[in-house]
DNA sequence: CATAAACCTTTACGCAACGTCAAGGTCAAG
DNA sequence: CTTGACCTTGACGTTGCGTAAAGGTTTATG
């Protein structure tokens, strides 16, 4: 099947003009140009632009994009791994642009003045931080979004008691998962340390507590993604590490 | 306090050529221009560089800091909510990008194939209906032939046909659970083979099957807001529906 | 078969928010 | 007085196209 630039573009979703500026740069040449001078685009132009597209969607540069589909000996695995490393910055920086966002909303409407000075410090990337847990707990106590939260748990039949020691066991888990992860060894004391922690807060969601639930949970961690991209998030490989320890602590395996 | 551009640049941190900039586009005028045609800033423009600064921290446009600080009336609370819904959808879709950067690593590491539905699930949404399923199909053929990847595939412990069947009884379970919804009943024959297919589902990832475990995972879901956006983006109160359809299934409650 | 509608071509400016020369004037110090 | 640091105004480059404009080609229809 041979297609014109509009069809090739309906096709796969991107406009006319985009094809002919991927032909200009040289990042996706058409089969052939016909007797009218017409682009006209190929079986193998066609997968060609799933790859492209793929990797657009991924944010990769299309310099870059280039790089991965013209060279054969191309180690996209690093160049992915390194664009990961990008995107993970891109996220944190987004993740405290928004935590901002949320204080300045609160201290407009609950009409807090924020200070000249405390505004500077906002874009001083190191003074942020400290002043947002400061700012950031005058704010929830007066108006926090975690309220919600917290009555929402309160609605399932959790007391606030329990809501706050959840959260933070949460939390505490998190950041031991990246202690004990270090160690590299799943049988350490930080690790089962982990997975006894990590009991503990399976206990708080789940009525009966068995041994082989908690372990099929810990396969399911890393067989489901959402879990992966969860646990994975504090640390790379963090899911299977948990897994493990959680394994070696009940004595499976 | 009288500053040069540049010396407001370096207090500031941003470079002498924003400070131009702002000035030709009349987001921040210096205060007066001296003798020989240099900008001097004052007192009031630094304080205004902040607020600017301030705001395109928070990933405002020049444009809307424009009118954030220079109109007095202007509801900035409003603005600022606007914007904060959009950092949040830039970061839902950044959070999409990593997981599938993610994938695509595994998949070159451990030489598990990407389905190519996978690798196009991202851009999918935006492909003319009529062509979707043509082009689909040729891609399927394509990658059908490709038998040196799918040896690989088994590296990984799971078969192709596991991998695609997982995948399929995935699909199966979330629109048998829209359709059971309908039912309102969890007792309803559509209910139960939802929880029977869950099961299967589940099979496939542990290695060892219990009631209990299963029950327990069914609690889960609905603690978990992971899983619980994840089955009521199938329809609405899904979760719940799913466990109580479990917990009939495995004839506990 | 003429003509209109639909589709193709290249050329080229526009966008956001500056970075980066380039060419040249100004000011403080040695 | 010269040197070097600092200032000025252009003006082009960046990224990935969108959006005309001006004109040739193919197809459908009366």
């Amino acid at each position: 099947m041979e297609y014109t630039v509009n069809k090739l573009a309906r096709m796969s979703g991107v406009s006319g003009r985009t094809l002919r500026y991927y032909d200009q740069i040289g990042l996706l040449k058409p089969a052939r140009i016909n007797s009218s001078g017409y682009r006209i685009y190929g079986q193998k132009e066609v997968d060609l632009l799933q790859q492209i597209l793929f990797y657009r969607e991924l944010d990769v540069s299309l310099e870059d994009i280039m790089e991965i589909i013209h060279q054969p000996n191309f180690d996209s695995s690093q160049a992915l791994q390194q664009h990961y490393e990008k995107l993970k910055e891109k996220r944190s920086r987004l993740d405290k642009i928004m935590a901002t966002v949320e204080k300045t909303i609160a201290s407009i409407e609950g009409g807090i003045i924020m200070q000249d000075q405390e505004k500077f410090e906002g874009f001083k990337e190191q003074l942020i931080e400290d002043n947002e847990q400061e700012f950031g707990k005058e704010i929830r106590e007066k108006y926090g979004e975690k309220k919600v939260e917290e009555s929402n748990a309160k609605l399932r039949g959790m007391s606030q008691e329990d809501y706050n020691a959840l959260t933070k066991l949460g939390e505490e888990i998190m950041e031991l998962l990246v202690k004990a992860y270090k160690t590299g060894d799943p049988h350490s004391a930080e690790a089962q340390e982990l997975a006894a922690k990590h009991k503990e807060w399976l206990m708080y969601s789940w009525s009966t507590y068995s041994k082989e639930a908690h372990a099929g949970l810990a396969e399911m961690y890393v067989a489901d993604e959402r879990f992966t991209a969860f646990y994975d998030k504090a640390i790379k490989g963090g899911t299977k590490f948990l897994r493990d320890s959680i394994m070696i602590y009940l004595g499976l395996e």
